[in-house]
RNA sequence: CGGGGCGUAGCUCAGCCUGGUAGAGCGCUAGCUUUGGGAGCUAGAUGUCGCACGUUCGAAUCGUGUCGCCCCGACCA
């Protein structure tokens, strides 16, 4: 290919709606370019290395064992409404009629349609397990996209659907996307982390998510370098150490704090550490008031909070209803005296001598003793848990990183199977409704992730599995006939390699072209001009490392051998 | 949806406060010179100043409304 005949308009200046780097180079170097908010077209070169993400997918996927098939986008919402998804996810779905106003969706996901043809075709245990796959646009709109093509609104996703005659044989389907997506990742080139996670609105029961560690990312995760645990803070554990609080018989007494609503106010006031505060939270759980007690220092995990109080809706209780339910504004809200719930979080558990709102304006108690002085319904673990942490494995300090979400492997076990009546007959007769388990892949945002993880100051440094093309030829005389003979002969020589090449044939100077070059990231450079030529060379550089001059009788040997020995060092027998 | 910011040439931005009818750099077109890390000179082309309404003799500039985009929160591949 010749960059003159190609289509990559590069951008010397960043776009000012970028935030993040890999968002920028991708604008920059004319991979993609935005329609509206969410919504982004591939140019040519982004193209080509969405579609090698995807190659690499549908490679592994196959050798899983998985089957490729295609679902409508469009979808009629009564089948939504039929597996009662519609209601939790109106917010994310696009809603549209057809001419006869029937009510359709866009599907988000495909749960709802693979279910409903494994339920109609498949009848008897002989036919499990099976998978089934796509490649295909999902549209979500989202609260608030971002990054690019890090959260769009209309976006390519690999999904996957297995079913299994039971959960024994689930954990197979789920172990082999799981080794799958290890060997996907790797070949992209990519440095991903598995992490237990929670399965939020796909529903199931467990569910890993794989991160590629960038700080970028949006997922906090934290990470145990002794056991190797790892886990999404919105899932994460720690160990809890026992308290060992000073024994304070001395009965719980009010303290005037005059305008102090806050624990580090009142903490510097009273000279006591926050983590001896007992923080009372008020929130709504399905409309109904409790009081969730954690330490001052700490923050709740409201996901961690919602499966305690096992409620669907959970939010924080406005002002006036923190008033109705403690008798004092915001601030000094505590838990000794009142009549609604109390949870109180672990770490709490044989507090004394503590410091908590006193339920009355302006005012707080000290030298509380929390199960003494206050009813509490029940214990659990809700923290929010931060770096430093001890492992829940080890009892190693944890490390906290950020993650772009790039795939997800959940077990969904027989939710959606139930309530779209996918059944099958065992050996002895029996109906069993088929066990589940759903995998998806973000495709442009596991290119994207690629470009985050792989930069420098000057531009992309494609991995070679994904790069757009494997090596670029910047020719430095172009109107020069014998220059040119020795680009051509180059180029028709590693084609026939089946090597991918881009000539920069731009009547540009070069400096121009190298800054290009760089942008774009194309992992191999190969330099030809008559300076060069005249000492019978050519030169080899790799994105970001060192030129060799190379003679010109080896060229074409030594630039392939390059090509195999970057593509070997992914490290994936493919 | 709540909070914050921004809409002026293809891109990055100035002009707005203090109204007088639009600019720079890059890019684009042509020519000459240049040619190993985003060249120089010369000559050009390019704008419903996001949109609507209002105030005014006069609005990019002031007011109101509206649309769009970006950032922070809940959601997710």
């Amino acid at each position: 290919m010749r960059w003159s005949d190609y289509f990559i308009p590069t951008m010397k200046e960043t776009p000012q709606d970028a935030e993040i780097i890999s968002h920028q180079l991708m604008l920059r170097a004319g991979l993609i370019r935005k329609l509206s908010s969410g919504l982004y077209s591939y140019l040519p070169l982004g193209l080509r290395s969405l579609k090698k993400v995807e190659q690499i997918i549908r490679e592994e996927m196959n050798r899983a064992g998985a089957l490729e098939v295609l679902m409508p986008a469009m979808q009629p919402r009564e089948l939504w409404e039929r597996s009662g998804r519609y209601e939790k996810m109106v917010d994310v779905m696009f809603n549209l009629k057809d001419k006869n106003k029937r009510d359709m969706v866009l599907g988000p996901t495909h749960e709802e349609v693979i279910t409903e043809i494994a339920g109609r075709d498949i009848h008897s245990y002989r036919q499990l397990p099976i998978n089934f796959y796509q490649i295909q646009t999902k549209f979500r709109d989202e609260i608030r996209p971002r990054f690019g093509l890090m959260r769009a609104r209309e976006f390519i996703m690999k999904d996957a659907y297995s079913f299994d005659v039971s959960w024994e044989a689930a954990d197979g389907s789920y172990q082999a996307m799981y080794d799958a997506y290890e060997r996907i990742f790797k070949r992209c080139g990519l440095t991903v982390m598995a992490v237990e996670a929670d399965s939020g609105a796909i529903g199931g029961s467990q569910s890993h998510e794989f991160m590629v560690l960038a700080e970028a990312g949006e997922d906090g995760i934290v990470i145990c370098e002794e056991s190797g645990y790892a886990a999404n803070l919105e899932r994460a554990e720690a160990r809890i150490p026992p308290r060992n609080d000073p024994a304070d018989s001395m009965a719980a007494e009010e303290v005037e704090t005059p305008g102090m609503g806050t624990i580090k106010a009142v903490s510097k006031f009273l000279e006591q550490d926050p983590e001896r505060f007992i923080k009372t939270l008020i929130y709504l759980a399905d409309g109904q008031a409790v009081a969730v007690l954690l330490p001052g220092d700490r923050d709740v995990n409201e996901v961690k909070l919602a499966k305690v109080l096992a409620c669907t809706k959970l939010e924080m209780a406005g002002a006036e209803k923190v008033e109705e339910v403690t008798g004092a504004p915001p601030g000094f809200a505590g838990p000794v005296g009142l009549s609604i719930d109390v949870v109180a979080d672990l770490r709490l558990k044989d507090i004394q001598g503590a410091i908590t709102g006193a339920n009355v304006r302006d005012r707080h108690l000290r030298h509380v003793h929390l199960e003494r002085d206050a009813t509490v319904k029940s214990f659990a673990d809700f923290c929010l848990v931060r770096s430093g942490d001890p492992c829940p494995r080890s009892g190693h300090a944890m490390i906290e990183k950020r993650g772009v979400e790039v795939g997800h492997v959940f077990k969904l076990g027989s939710v959606y199977s139930e309530a779209l009546n996918a059944t099958f007959v065992d050996e002895a007769g029996d109906q069993h409704p088929m066990v589940m388990g759903c995998y998806g892949i973000g495709v442009g945002r596991t290119m994207q992730a690629a470009i985050e993880q792989c930069h420098d100051k000057d531009g992309i440094r494609w991995p070679i599995s994904i790069a757009p093309f494997h090596v670029e030829i910047v020719t430095l005389d172009t109107t020069d006939e014998a220059c040119m003979e020795v680009v051509n002969n180059l180029f028709s020589g590693l084609e026939a390699k089946g090597v991918e090449v881009i000539i920069d044939d731009r009547e540009e100077r070069p400096g121009f072209k190298f800054k290009d070059a760089d942008l774009v990231g194309i992992p191999l450079r190969v330099t030809i001009g008559n300076k060069g030529l005249a000492k019978g060379q050519i030169e080899l550089k790799v994105r970001g490392g060192d030129t060799v001059f190379v003679p010109l009788d080896e060229a074409l040997s030594t630039v392939a051998a390059k090509v195999s020995e970057l593509q070997e060092a992914i490290g994936v027998e493919c």
